[in-house]
DNA sequence: CCTACCGATCGGTAGG
DNA sequence: CCTACCGATCGGTAGG
């Protein structure tokens, strides 16, 4: 009911989803051959005062916009706040993205490399002989701080923006979405079969996400809860055993 | 972080939150004195064609205004949409409602007392000895009804669209939802006293909402799960037992 | 409830 | 990256 049915569903005419290959970032709307314009000096290349800052106004418009589509949701915000917030003028945006559902897409696509990034580093540092839970354990710990630790925007904004993004974005962000929710899948097979999660195991990796993803409605960091107390509540839940 | 913090937040002039009160609809913007307009005939009030189907012209606007705030979202979902939806001209629906936002209040009002309705009436049904799991299932199973049985646009409007509503209409709504999930406490905590459920009631509460609102993100009525498996895969989750 | 209209705002662009 | 601009669309209203 949420998506669009197939039938009505049409890929936009240049719709490929931009920026899909994590390599670094292409410059300014791809266009880099500053260095082999005639007239440039040779030599090590002497970076202009523009150029210097060229990636950290592009990041400041990304950090930008995803506290905006999270805090006011991505129809709400408008390309002209989130210039603001990145110390801009009303058009300058547009000169690092080509639109603003592609710095939709961006905020999105990095929000879950890095997700997936830190999970993979909560995995590796849990002992190779530990036991199912305390893997679980680790998920869920790095899952609540992608959600609600510092700078935490760009998942919540995944989150609750999926239905902004067109068929080609949403195929480039189930593909990582879908890596980072397999790693749990192997975890929750050992707990079910040791008889300490009894639903069955899909399902059961369906209703935890949501569990711990509702938690950015109602998380407040000045509260009594820390991450690591939730942790152990959500785990308790799920495992009956405190 | 997703709410705006209080020093930002203020009131609109007359914002007070519309249609409160669950009295019948008062009519097209409380207009209701035409029985005593003059030159009105007495006795028997023969009402015109246009006062026939006033209230169902209202309700067509209404549930247009669910489906499309939960398909596109509050933002994104015009006023041209939602007019088209009920059969209507451009501007048509501020004959029926004073703003955008008012009618955005109507639908989750409605929803939720329709929502509190269906609880009551779901434990009504569980016999008073029953064991406290049982009226759990009851509880759980009358949720995804609300959330995913036929005709369930209101309370996903709800759920996700809370940001845009005004200070003065989310303590309208805050009012009813706080009375329907207040409802689940004793529940939770004789399950708890029992030691079927480990984690801390409120805690527990918010997770197992959590886990059963994201349903709407991901379930489709034309796959395997019944509301009814579900409602099993959910309790043996919580509780750990199958 | 329709017709016709209004001011405001929006995403996006040309040209420098 | 700014200035200045564009067409489109939006929520809302007057007057019937």
């Amino acid at each position: 009911m949420s998506k669009p049915s197939p039938a009505s569903a049409t890929v936009d005419a240049g719709a490929t989803a931009p920026g899909i290959s994590p390599s670094p970032p292409p410059g300014p709307r791809g266009r880099r051959s500053a260095a082999t314009l005639p007239g440039r000096p040779r030599g090590r290349p002497r970076k202009l005062d523009s150029e210097l800052d060229e990636g950290n106004r592009r990041r400041l418009v990304i950090e930008g916009a995803a506290r905006l589509f999270r805090t006011k949701g991505f129809a709400a915000a408008s390309t002209r706040d989130i210039a603001a917030a990145a110390g801009m003028r009303g058009g300058s945006p547009f000169y690092h993205f080509e639109s603003k559902n592609a710095l939709l897409y961006v905020v999105m696509q990095e929000g879950m490399a890095q997700a997936a990034q830190s999970q993979q580093a909560a995995l590796d540092r849990v002992p190779a002989d530990a036991a199912p839970r305390e893997r679980l354990r680790a998920l869920i710990r790095n899952h609540f701080e992608v959600l609600l630790g510092p700078g935490s925007d760009f998942i919540p904004v995944m989150l609750y923006e999926w239905r902004s993004l067109n068929d080609a974005q949403r195929e480039g962000i189930s593909e990582l979405t879908g890596a980072y929710e397999a790693q749990w899948m192997p975890t929750l097979r050992a707990l079910h079969e040791a008889g300490a999660l009894k639903a069955d195991p899909r399902t059961a990796r369906l209703f935890i996400f949501g569990a711990l993803n509702w938690s950015v409605q109602w998380f407040s960091p000045r509260g009594s809860q820390s991450l690591d107390g939730l942790t152990a509540q959500a785990l308790a839940l799920f495992t009956g055993e405190a």
